[in-house]
DNA sequence: TCTGGGGTCCTAGGACCC
DNA sequence: TCTGGGGTCCTAGGACCC
């Protein structure tokens, strides 16, 4: 069996540790640059607020309730996240952390009742970090994905839901729609759909053979998972990214090149950070850069660059993303958004390249070691480079941020006395 | 019904080559 | 100038997830 544990509307909770004067009241988190609404309290969820909608669109709405706002407080949710994590592995040796507010617990040999075992869980996580979970327990992800869903929709759970028969299952596939299965999004169940599959019942009960001919393979896993068999397994270490993408909206639109060359600096060096934690090395980087989709004149411009031998080199990526995006640059655009993705990989383990061709300098890797390490040991952004300027105006909007409570020193909660 | 954020992976379609 | 087949590379955009 497997458990899969979801916090409740995981970034609003997040923000309710630190103001409990908030707990029972509704709040809203919003994407980065204040874009849309992306965690909903319980309480902001029953007065309608709609999930994913464009914050001007709804603001109106918000402050005639008097709903709290909050900008995504990244390094809050991350630290909380952790913790939770930490908390979770307690109650099974092998789990895999599969979002910032999920993990799948592998439940294999449980002796005890998996009822009482998905309670404590809860418990545990909000007696020692006033974490809010649901817990869904069956024999593949799939289902337990199903069941977690069930844990939190359906009051008599109480947060937990255990499917661990057929029976079981099948009444809640009955009563769930095609749509609401992993793996199921709105095209693929707009297809289901006229095939006559509206429920995961229906879905479970198709012939996955005849069904893959009309979608593709990753069908045949679904059904097979929707009827109790395993096919997901639990992946401990994350697998290495075949693309790492930094992608990111500016904070107003940017007419100049200077900024925007800022902003990508910033993008090439995160991209690169997490190219070197998986140990790979670059090949081809590919960017873009594009105006408002929803302004006239839109236009988008994208290229992809190879690196003159595998690298993960910060400097020299900045350097190739630099010059594309100078290319795609028009001076009469206003543009929104750019990004960085670094899209053909290959392990650090094969780099070492033939005589014939060039390899990356030895020293260039032990530079970016040395960036790491300060990096790591004294938080993001400790070290960077110049090009990513100092000023920043095209730094995304946060009006709403609530203070980095547990990371930094100067932005402790105060308790009164 | 719509999706003003971001990440990863995949595919369609065109250009170009043999 | 048009046509058959097949491959690679590139760009754009979609699908799905959180």
């Amino acid at each position: 069996m497997l458990a899969l544990v979801d916090c409740n509307s995981c970034y609003a909770s997040c923000e309710q540790i630190f103001r409990p004067d908030l707990r029972g009241c509704p709040v809203v988190v919003l994407s980065n640059n204040d874009g849309c609404v992306v965690a909903r309290s319980k309480e902001a969820k029953s007065l309608g607020i709609p999930d994913l909608q464009p914050f001007f669109k709804i603001e109106y709405l918000l402050r005639k309730h008097g709903v709290t706002i909050f900008s995504s407080n990244y390094a809050l949710y991350g630290d909380i996240s952790n913790r939770v994590m930490i908390t979770l592995r307690q109650f099974s040796p092998e789990v895999e952390v599969y979002s910032i507010d999920e993990m799948f617990l592998d439940l294999h040999g449980l002796q005890e009742c998996p009822l009482d075992y998905g309670q404590q869980i809860r418990q545990t996580l909000w007696r020692e970090i006033r974490m809010p979970v649901g817990v869904g327990i069956a024999p593949s992800k799939t289902l337990a994905k199903l069941a977690n869903r069930a844990a939190k929709k359906i009051p008599k759970c109480q947060g937990v839901c255990i499917l661990d028969s057929p029976q079981k299952w099948q009444w809640l596939q009955r009563r769930t729609e095609v749509s609401d299965v992993w793996g199921v999004g709105r095209r693929l169940s707009k297809r289901l759909g006229h095939l006559d599959i509206k429920t995961a019942y229906d879905l479970a009960q198709a012939n996955p053979k005849i069904l893959r001919r009309h979608t593709n393979i990753n069908i045949e896993r679904t059904i097979e998972e929707l009827n109790g068999v395993s096919c997901l397994s639990l992946e401990e270490q994350p697998s290495a990214r075949k693309q790492i993408y930094c992608t990111r909206s500016f904070g107003e639109k940017l007419i100049e090149l200077q900024p925007i060359l800022q902003a990508v600096t910033l993008y090439a060096s995160r991209a690169a950070e997490k190219l070197r934690a998986q140990a790979s090395l670059v090949k081809s980087v590919h960017v873009f850069l594009h105006t408002s989709p929803h302004e006239p004149n839109y236009y988008s411009r994208s290229t992809v660059v190879q690196t003159p031998y595998p690298t993960d080199d910060t400097r020299l990526i900045v350097q190739l993303v630099k010059r594309a995006v100078s290319e795609l640059y028009r001076r009469e655009c206003r543009f929104l958004k750019a990004g960085v993705g670094l899209v053909e990989l290959v392990p650090s383990s094969l780099g070492q390249g033939d005589l014939f061709t060039q390899g990356q300098p030895v020293r260039a890797g032990e530079a970016m070691q040395a960036i790491d390490h300060i990096n790591q040991r004294f938080g993001r952004g400790t070290l960077f480079l110049g090009a990513e300027g100092i000023k920043k105006k095209w730094k995304m909007r946060q009006q709403h941020k609530s203070p980095a409570y547990t990371t930094r020193w100067d932005e402790l909660p105060e308790v009164a006395t």
